[in-house]
DNA sequence: TTGAAAGCGCTAACAC
DNA sequence: GTGTTAGCGCTTTCAA
């Protein structure tokens, strides 16, 4: 029973060879011949022998840099959480050695994005984590690491083309359905829904999109005859001209639900309807935003889907580093849950920390 | 910038004294003169030493033994997915010398626990993983764990004066606040809310007494003056005794909302309900056990409460063996997040995995 | 091409 | 009490 783990040592002694060689096989450095290749491959067939991860670490060596880019945190709240996901992860790989920086874009200049990535791939780090906002500027710069053999992950939006290491985020498409779910719920079946789509980054609109067919499907299939989609473009808040539209929109007696798809947006719709203190539509956000938060507990917000950007980055940090570290294949697909908040089950979201490995 | 990590060895040449004395410090193992032990804690003191916990590991050659109790998962459901949990823990620590071994008792027999107990108390394992279901005999037991040494990790069912390792479970009363918000959603506010506890163990019943006061409080607090809550204790949905009342219930027009306790109860009454085919009440139960899924997908559920079983238990395997393997304090208290599961995210949370450590 | 051996940071056994 | 040292399993260097 008392099964003891198999080593390198035990595979050597089986095969007739030493435990160098056995190494050299395992993670073909060559410099083997072929008559011992073949008795360690044969071992190795026969016996199940897994690594023992930890040791391996251990006599590892190696430093690893690795480099993540994201969008400036001091210019946008969500952005601000991703960075905390980023810091818990420098904190934790810390004391190895393992060197995790930081690069910040500008969310609103894809210039600012080339010259991050440019950078970057100068300091030729051991791998990148990386939240490929600009799809066409991320392109090349992902195909350059490729090349290179510089291993990425990828979070946020994905791009599937240059496949990375591991992807993740959500689907936006069965977000949409989750938020449309959300409106109609208790026969909320008539009136006018709209879906806003606020201070989006010009970038991140094909994304949106995604989420607003979610929505629009879903209100389809349910075959509601009473209701009316409007959607929206604002694209800055403070520009009068931009807000008009929900000026009007939000004196419309009909108006039923307001669906907002960018997490910074929603507390902009929250603020204004709380002011008025009318018969208030339905309201569905993203994001736990001190905002959002504020207006999730004052009613105002009904819900917020949580789309968990620091525990999206931290991940995708982690997947990055075990694999650089531990050898360990993260897996290739990471779509993580959509959380449904609400007032009542808030704080029990709030209390639990990311998860530590 | 390069600041090599801090050493024992580091520590030992600062203090001027050997790192064995340093590591018996750091473990307070004692016979240490009590000038050597000022040096070492000045020199703590004075930098910030993080042990390599992979060194550490692969230093300790102990093979830990830890034994995790839990009700037999093939007489239910539930914990059937908590044992999942286990396996995953299992498989997850093989390789290193982590010998987990499961003991099972009957649900329905506090006698077969007893019996449990003392097996597991007779094994001296390193450390316990527990779901103290019953309370009265798992105290003493513990107590004896305690006296012995023996951390344990309690999940489910908290029991605060053994002060465990750490507990890992969720908030009930916020669990019934939640479900009552998802109940009054949308303006449901008139006619009658059960809740039903459905086959409990009758041990189980003051932890679910928890799950209702909380919607009952959360009801009071709207002032719904139309809205009556009526509670119904059901033991043995075979029994046709116990099942009166709810056919009664169902046949009732005015019934709004049902709230079903337990996770195996919902499942039963969604079959009745979809069977007689009748406007149907808002259905809300627990956790994503098949049977729930079909009918959540089907729509006579509406909403599941996600308890996470198999997270529950893995978390607790998880954080007792790094308690013992790696020395990591885990946290005292694990509320986790109260998931609200919908026809439209279930996929999202059927497919994202338990994290893996 | 191969084997032997040092060493990663820590633990624990063993002399002194 | 204290310092020394031999591992833990793996990687990596260095002779041979």
């Amino acid at each position: 029973m008392e099964k003891k783990n198999i080593r390198i040592k035990d595979i050597a002694q089986l095969a007739g060879v030493s435990s160098g060689t056995v190494d050299r096989v395992l993670h073909n450095r060559g410099k083997v011949s072929e008559e011992a290749l073949q008795k360690v491959l044969q071992t190795l067939k026969e016996i199940d022998y897994k690594p023992n991860l930890i040791a391996r670490t251990l006599g590892t060596k190696k430093n690893f840099r690795i480099a993540v880019i994201i969008p400036d945190p001091s210019l946008d709240e969500y952005w601000a959480h991703s960075e905390l996901g980023v810091r818990q992860a420098i904190t934790d790989w810390h004391q190895y050695d393992v060197q995790i920086k930081t690069y910040f874009f500008d969310l609103y200049h894809k210039h600012s994005f080339e010259q991050v990535t440019h950078s970057v791939f100068h300091a030729k780090p051991d791998g990148v984590v990386i939240a490929p906002i600009f799809y066409h500027e991320a392109l090349p710069f992902l195909q350059q690491c490729q090349a290179n053999k510089i291993p990425f992950t990828v979070f946020n939006t994905n791009i599937p083309e240059v496949a990375p290491l591991s992807f993740i985020g959500q689907n936006l498409y069965e977000s949409g359905r989750v938020a449309a779910e959300l409106m109609c719920l208790g026969n909320l079946t008539e009136g006018i829904f709209a879906i806003l789509h606020i201070n989006e980054d010009s970038v991140n609109s094909i994304h949106l999109l995604d989420k607003q067919k979610g929505f629009e499907e879903y209100v389809q299939e349910k075959k509601l005859p009473d209701v009316k989609i409007k959607v929206l473009n604002i694209k800055d808040t403070e520009d009068p001209k931009d807000t008009k539209g929900i000026h009007e929109l939000l004196l419309d007696d009909t108006l039923a639900g307001v669906y907002v798809t960018t997490s910074k947006g929603v507390s902009f719709i929250a603020e204004l309807l709380y002011q008025k203190k009318q018969k208030a539509p339905r309201l569905i956000g993203y994001d736990l935003l001190p905002e959002n938060i504020k207006y999730l507990e004052a009613g105002t917000i009904s819900f917020l889907i949580n789309q968990n950007a620091k525990h999206q980055t931290f991940l995708g940090v982690q997947q990055l580093v075990n694999y650089l570290f531990l050898k360990k294949e993260p897996p290739q697909n990471n779509l993580l849950p959509l959380e449904i908040i609400t007032k009542e089950n808030l704080s029990s979201y709030l209390r639990s920390a990311v998860p530590h490995f």
